[in-house]
DNA sequence: ACTTGACCGAATGGGTAAAATTGGTCTAGT
DNA sequence: ACTAGACCAATTTTACCCATTCGGTCAAGT
C-alpha cells in the first residue's frame, strides 16, 4: 500500500467511532507483553475479538494501530495525571499519583522483556516521543509552581525539582520490583525533591 | 584447570606486585569498549604490551582478569570518592564531584553497547556488586549527615537524600549525553535533593 | 460492518555442516 | 620474568537450505 493511502485512511477513519478507542484498548497488553515485532496480526485480532481483516477495516496496518495505541496510551495517562494533580489532595499526594500513574503504568503495562516498544516507538515518532515527556514534565513543574506547599529558590525552582523528579521515574526501566513497591521510592523522591514532610 | 588449581593460582598470585595492577589498568578500557564476551585475550595482552601467555603468569584466565579489573576499577573510583567528600570545599561541590566520580565514571568508561560489562559482573558476583552499591550510597549518606551545611528531617533524613540522589544517578545508563553535560544534570540533582544553594 | 478463507512476497526461524576464533595449555627458548 | 609458537578442545561464526510465519491483499459472502 502506498503512503498516499495509508495517510488518507488514516486521516478519514480515526475518531469515528468509540470502536478504534475499543480495540486500541483491548490491543494494549499484548503489544505491552510481547512488544512490538513479536506480536502479529492475529494476536492483535483476537484480542480485539475481530478477525485479521476486522482490523483492517479500521488501521491500514501494523504499524499506525501500534502508533494510535501508544498513542492513546499516552494519552489517558496524562489524563489521569492531571486529573490527580488537579485534586484537592496535598501536593504530595498528587505528586506521588502523578509519577504512579506515568512511571507506575509504565512498569505495570510493559513486560520487562518487551522494552523494544520503547525504542519502537522513539524510532517511529521520536517527536511524539518527546512531546509526550514535556508535556509530564510540564504538568509536574506546573502543579509544583502552583502550590504554595513548597517554597522554591533561584538554586531550586519547581522546575528543577519536576527535573529531578522525571530523572527520578525513569529509573522505572531498571526496576525490578513491583509496582507497589515502585511506588514508596516515587514517594520518597517526592519527598525529598519537593521537601514535603510526612 | 581445574577450579582447585585456579583458586591456587588466583590466592597466591595476588597482590604480590605492582604488575598486575598496571596490567588491569591497561586492561580496563578494552572490557569498557567491547564488553566481556566480545573482548579476546589477545587484545587484552595487546593492551597489556604483554603476550598472551605473559598474562597467564598473572591471572588463572579471563574471568579472573575481569573480576580484579571490576574489582580495582570499583575501588579505586571509591578511593576518587572518599577523597572528593573527605576535601574542603562546600557539599555541593563534593556530592557532584562524588557522583561524577561514580556514576559519570562509568558514563565514560562504558561504551553503551558494552554494558553487558554490568551485567557480566553483577551475574558473576552478585554480592560484590551490591557490597559496592552500598558502600556508595553509604559514602553519600554519611557525607550529607556530617554536614552542617545541609539540615534534614524525619521526612527527608539524610540517607532519603542519599538513596534518591542514588537513584538519579542510576540515569546514566539512559543517559545519551557526555559527561559534563550529564555532570549539570547531577549539579542539579545535587541542589534540589539537598536544598543547596548556589 | 463485519467474517471466511485463499493467497502472495518477503521476512523469519530452525537446522546443519563447514570454517574460523577463542580460551587455555605445553614446550622450548632467552 | 617473560616471548614465540605450535597445539587442542570447545565454542562461535558463517553460509546455506528449507519450512514456516507474517503483514498485507483480494474475492466472495452475510
Amino acid at each position: 500500500m502506498s503512503h498516499a493511502v495509508k495517510a488518507i485512511r488514516s486521516a478519514v477513519a480515526p475518531g469515528l467511532g468509540p470502536k478504534r478507542d475499543t480495540i486500541l484498548d483491548a490491543v494494549l497488553p499484548v503489544f505491552g507483553r510481547f512488544g512490538f515485532r513479536k506480536t502479529t496480526m492475529e494476536e492483535l485480532a483476537d484480542a480485539a475479538k475481530l478477525s485479521k481483516q476486522g482490523l483492517y477495516l479500521h488501521f491500514s496496518g501494523k504499524e499506525e494501530i501500534f502508533a494510535a495505541c501508544i498513542e492513546k496510551y499516552l494519552t489517558d495517562s496524562l489524563a489521569v495525571v492531571d486529573a490527580v494533580l488537579g485534586g484537592g489532595e496535598p501536593l504530595q499526594e498528587r505528586l506521588i499519583g502523578a509519577m504512579d500513574a506515568w512511571f507506575g503504568r509504565h512498569l505495570e503495562t510493559f513486560h520487562p522483556q518487551a522494552f523494544d516498544v520503547i525504542e519502537t516507538g522513539t524510532l517511529m515518532a521520536p517527536e511524539r516521543t518527546q512531546y509526550w515527556k514535556n508535556a509530564f514534565r510540564q504538568r509536574l513543574t506546573r502543579a509544583i509552581a502552583a502550590s504554595r506547599e513548597v517554597k522554591s529558590s533561584p538554586a531550586c525552582t519547581a522546575k528543577d525539582m519536576a527535573e529531578v523528579l522525571f530523572q527520578c521515574g525513569l529509573a522505572w526501566k531498571e526496576s525490578l520490583v513491583p509496582r507497589t513497591e515502585f511506588r514508596r521510592e516515587l514517594a520518597r523522591a517526592v519527598r525529598v525533591c519537593c521537601r514535603l514532610e510526612l
